[in-house]
DNA sequence: GAGTTTGAAACT
DNA sequence: CAGTTTCAAACTC
């Protein structure tokens, strides 16, 4: 597995690794080869789920299974290194480290691909468009990106820990960092050692994190060096830090806490706690704990426990599953966000190990029973106790795309993200560093919440001024009135024993959870065989059963004819609905809870689809108008109450408004403003056309999205699609896109995803799906 | 909170 | 592929 290189160097390094300069290019040079090999692996057993739709590219496609994948917590964060490597790696400038970064290795590219794609390219893009936005963006990003099974935000969490011990004395939680400093470099290294290694079994991935970790630690026995690697990490780190920054909004937030700092806090952890979580302390002090337990046992096994050169071996070893945790948590009580990836290899490894560590960090929150924890299912966000904090935020795009669903931010214990690609899931995670922290760590998520984040990302990115932390959260919480039940999912089950579609919390690719209501329930990580089996099987009949319901509309879909498909908003259901008593007008039609109108591929009787009818009348323009005001009439026939509803909401001229289409709203799809009721604005329904931008004016607050409606909502439109992308391409990976077919009468789903693919998506100015062609490389790879 | 309605999912 | 049944969410009271 090693690179020769690597071990090369590793021998030889014993010595040198008294020089920290020596080490870190030794440590950096070998790590790429190897990590292409991990990466290529990684993917494949891996099988990421679907990679999000960033990772359109083909190599994804594979993962359908990988829906579910598991992040794990811990092996992450032994990835932390990574950032440290990009970090060294990195040059000065942003984008071009975030480059070179990908160029490195590929398994680095795979990390930050979530990161560096997205963010990277966002990042060095939107920076220059649009420099206010950038951070607003960077943090979305970050979320998005983390949602990236790469991205993994614990590289620069690491980065940051040990800046932080610089910097920030009393942020850190982080026992690392601040030992480093304070405690002997032995300590240090022993932390960072465990850090790194902890759970290396697990983990085997780490490998890179423990290079460079091992390196860092050689560094830091030589007290000088440790400056020195510090020194080095901050270079490295600013621009890291962006990556990360992209990561998450806690970036800034922490950007003005620390500047050194900035980014290594972990987005997703991060957000916004600077060392506030008592949780996180605790998961510190835990996590210490476990580290020292890991390093034992990896001393013990490997028998060098700093040896760097062994280390690689091993990391080689254990490559097979990486996965990246942030170690954020450690730091300072920020969260962190952690992504994780595991081979399912990994992933059973860590189940078995996790134990350890995984109590350390548990927080609170986490401590969810191993259900949550579930690799591949993103724990539902729900339920998270109390603690919001920032709480990491879980995407879980399936859900996303599917029902978007509200998440609730706050429910998020964790700090950790998750992100629920289609195929893969990725989760941040916050302090847990270790198995367990994986395994509780997994950040409950609700795939809203998901959803939201992410579009909420995306009009950050539209609306600089407003902070991409307080938006969302805001704005999950507000819009999402669905909450109960969408804001995590949560499933009542009785007699699919969570095992069928029926089952929102299993469609959505999430454990059930404290909250659910579900009588014998097998949609829990103890039964996770089961229910990796039972999805396989329903994705064999139908591979896009576990693909988000609702496609973004911004491809064109030529499919449906529709106009209304043609808008850039436009947005569809994946089948399409067979409505035939509730006029698609109430939430028993998918594609208006769906927030999107009905298309050709919808056999619904009597179609009064607020965001558009089936028969094409997609209200455009002035057209809307007056078919909002005949549906208005309609409706008020049909549903006078619900019309009430509306106007209220909205109203007031639906058609006035910006045209936004119910694409937008697409996040809508996740989560309309309905009001609480659930019911679509009307206004909404006119913005589906034209007036969205009511909507979001009214969800953001934000004009600003408003005034330019029109690109915004491209963007949205790009944005989303890019997160439902990943989903698509879970479907698509190979099988959707065949999938996509449809028959006619049956449901087909319109294949969007040409859309995703296509990289020429709408000029959305979203970067995100030029971080698309980025990871072809990685695919190619493979 | 219980009961009803609805339409998707599953089954035949 | 069509029809039927099952199921759980959405809705109503």
């Amino acid at each position: 597995m090693d690179t020769p290189e690597k071990n090369k160097i590793g021998t030889p390094k014993s010595k040198f690794e008294d020089s920290p300069v020596f080490n870190y290019i030794s440590s950096l040079s070998p790590i790429k080869p190897v990590k292409s090999l991990h990466i290529t692996q990684t993917f494949s057993s891996l099988s990421f789920g679907s990679p999000p739709s960033v990772f359109t590219s083909p190599h994804v496609s594979s993962n359908k299974e990988s829906r579910f994948l598991r992040r794990y917590n811990t092996s992450d964060q032994a990835k932390p290194e990574v950032s440290s490597e990009n970090g060294v790696d990195v040059p000065a400038s942003d984008d071009a480290v975030i480059e070179t970064v990908q160029v490195h290795n590929n398994s680095v590219e795979l990390r930050e691909n979530c990161k560096s794609d997205v963010n990277v390219e966002e990042a060095s893009a939107e920076p220059q468009n649009e420099g206010s936005a950038f951070v607003i963006e960077l943090p979305r990003v970050l979320k998005y990106d983390c949602g990236s099974p790469d991205c993994v935000s614990t590289p620069h969490a690491v980065v940051a820990d040990f800046e932080s011990n610089s910097s920030d004395p009393s942020a850190n939680l982080v026992p690392h960092v601040q030992v480093a400093p304070e405690i002997g470099p032995s300590d240090n290294e022993a932390q960072i050692q465990e850090v790194c290694l902890s759970e290396p079994k697990k983990q085997g991935a780490i490998g890179d994190w423990e290079c460079l970790m091992s390196d860092a630690v050689l560094i830091f026995d030589s007290p000088n060096t440790s400056e020195t690697f510090k020194g080095l990490i901050h270079d490295s780190l600013e621009p890291v830090g962006r990556c990360s920054n992209s990561l998450g909004t806690e970036f800034q937030q922490n950007e003005i806490n620390n500047e050194h700092e900035m980014q290594i806090v972990d987005p997703g952890c991060s957000e916004q706690h600077n060392g506030e979580d008592p949780l996180s302390q605790t998961g510190d002090v835990s996590h210490l704990e476990d580290m020292e337990q890991t390093q034992d046992r990896f001393n013990s096994n490997s028998g060098m426990a700093t040896n760097p050169s062994k280390r690689k071996d091993k990391e080689a070893e254990t490559r097979m599953a990486f996965t990246c945790k942030s170690v954020f948590s450690l730091h300072r009580g920020m969260r962190r966000r952690c992504l994780d990836f595991d081979v399912s290899v990994a992933r059973r490894k860590n189940l078995g190990d996790g134990s350890n560590s995984s109590s350390v960090l548990a927080q609170p929150d986490e401590e969810t029973p191993a259900n949550e924890r579930r690799p591949g299912f993103i724990r539902h966000c729900g339920e998270a106790p109390a603690r919001r904090i920032l709480p990491g935020i879980g995407l879980h795009l399936n859900a996303i795309a599917t029902t978007s669903k509200d998440c609730k931010i706050t429910k998020n214990v964790s700090s950790g993200i998750h992100i629920r690609l289609p195929g893969s899931t990725v989760s941040i995670h916050s302090p847990m560093d270790d198995q367990e922290g994986l395994d509780k760590a997994l950040i409950p998520v609700s795939s809203e919440m998901d959803i939201n984040t992410i579009e909420n990302g995306v009009q950050l990115l539209e609306d600089p001024s407003q902070a991409p932390g307080s938006i969302t959260n805001e704005e999950f919480n507000q819009n999402s009135p669905k909450k109960k039940r969408q804001g995590c999912k949560r499933c009542n089950c009785k007699k699919s024993k969570c095992l069928k579609l029926y089952c929102e919390c299993f469609a959505a690719g999430v454990y059930c959870i404290e909250p659910c209501s579900c009588q014998e329930c097998f949609n829990k990580p103890i039964h996770e065989d089961t229910v990796l089996a039972t999805r396989k099987q329903i994705e064999s009949r139908n591979p896009l059963a576990f693909a988000p319901k609702v496609i973004r509309g911004s491809d064109p879909a030529p499919d449906y004819g529709d106009e209304s498909s043609k808008t850039p908003a436009s947005a569809r259901h994946k089948r399409g609905c067979n409505c035939k008593k509730s006029s698609c007008l109430k939430k028993y039609c998918e594609c208006y809870q769906g927030g999107v109108g009905c298309s050709i591929s919808c056999r619904c009787e009597g179609c009064k689809n607020a965001f558009g009818r089936k028969d094409g009348s997609l209200m455009t323009g002035s057209e809307e108008q007056d078919e909002e005001e005949a549906e208005a009439c309609e409706k008020s026939l049909v549903a006078p109450v619900q019309k009430m509803e509306i106007h209220n909401n909205e109203d007031p001229n639906p058609g006035s408004s910006h045209p936004i289409t119910p694409l937008r709203i697409s996040r809508s799809l996740v989560q309309l403003p309905f009001s609480s009721k659930g019911k679509p604005p009307r206004s909404s329904l006119v913005t589906g056309t034209s007036s969205s931008s009511g909507l979001y004016s009214q969800m953001h607050g934000k004009p600003s999205i408003l005034r330019s409606s029109q690109p915004k909502l491209e963007k949205h439109v790009q944005t989303i699609p890019d997160e439902e992308m990943p989903e698509i391409l879970v479907g698509d990976g190979s099988p959707n896109s065949a999938v996509k077919t449809s028959s006619p009468n049956s449901k087909r789903v319109s294949s969007p995803h040409c859309h995703f693919g296509s990289p020429g998506r709408r000029p959305g100015r979203k970067l995100i799906l030029h971080s698309i062609p980025s990871f072809p490389s990685l695919t190619p790879q493979h």
